[in-house]
DNA sequence: GGGAAAAAGTGGTTTCTAGTGGTTTTTTGT
DNA sequence: ACAAAAAACCACTAGAAACCACTTTTTCCC
């Protein structure tokens, strides 16, 4: 499974393409052949989560069988299983980011790649940073978080 | 573990290279033969974070494990995973900070390098100094800390 | 409904810049 | 004065971004 760090600032290009950083690109074509899935994040923040196709396919599941007469539920439901986009790196690279999910997230020109891990982020580069300086430290913080020591 | 201590001046070069102290080199070619990662601090004091590879790891399992419905875990998983960069010391003991980071700390020339023990905080040098101005003690202390004597 | 025009998607090429590695010179400390 | 480290410098490479050419699909008008 990947381990994807760091944050890569790249850009679209007119048509809606973008290209992956190197190094994201090789991890990618270990672990899944360069197969994707892209999809829109559930929370408030209007970015987009790119999944290694193994991945999204231990997850899949688990959303679709989510109990749909919460009202929650639903609406992940619908964001996630709604937008998903298999899709594969073509040979320079590069994946075409549907308009539905480039309009959901606010994708101009030029955007930030953010490693979570098991998954990627894909963010309009002025919403990552306007989320940067919003509001550090006024959230509640579950236990296991008080009890970092970083 | 590593017992980092003390601050260095140092800068940056028109590439984005710092040189490591010697001192400080030994120390990480020792414990990690110079595997580190380096990231953005979570705190509202924006300096980046520096670990020896293995300090890092057992960290990573922390921060991965948190309830991401939360907003404060979220924040933190975005930050500390989402800027790691995962890098070696090169022949000359050098490093290369990532574009984000480096605007993360709004790192220019100089820099401070300030060991903390198992860590080491690097600094934009103006701001290390800002902050040693600013900050005074009237802030709230954990029991532990009261209990010292210095 | 057929055809033309426009838009969107696909693939590849070229150019340029940022990263990389190494060397030399200067400074510092002993 | 010497040795070691830091800083400045230089050459090379790989990746990204811009560009261009071609195909497919959609749309709009006749």
């Amino acid at each position: 499974m990947g381990n994807f760090l760091g944050s890569h600032a790249i850009n679209m290009d007119a048509k809606g393409r973008v290209a992956i950083p190197a190094k994201v690109r090789e991890e990618l074509s270990q672990i899944c052949s360069g197969r994707i899935v892209l999809t829109a994040n559930a929370d408030e923040e209007r970015c987009l989560l790119l999944y290694p196709e193994p991945e999204w396919e231990t997850l899949r599941p688990k959303i679709e069988a989510l109990p749909n007469m919460n009202r929650a539920a639903r609406r992940l439901q619908r964001l996630l299983l709604g937008n998903a986009a298999p899709m594969e790196l073509d040979s320079a690279g590069r994946i075409l980011i549907p308009p539905p999910l480039r309009s959901y997230a606010h994708l101009e020109k030029k955007l930030m790649l953010i490693g979570q891990g098991k998954k990627l982020e894909l963010w309009s580069e002025e919403r990552w940073y306007a989320w940067l300086d919003e509001s550090s430290g006024d959230d509640e913080m579950p236990p296991e978080m008080e009890a970092l020591s970083l």
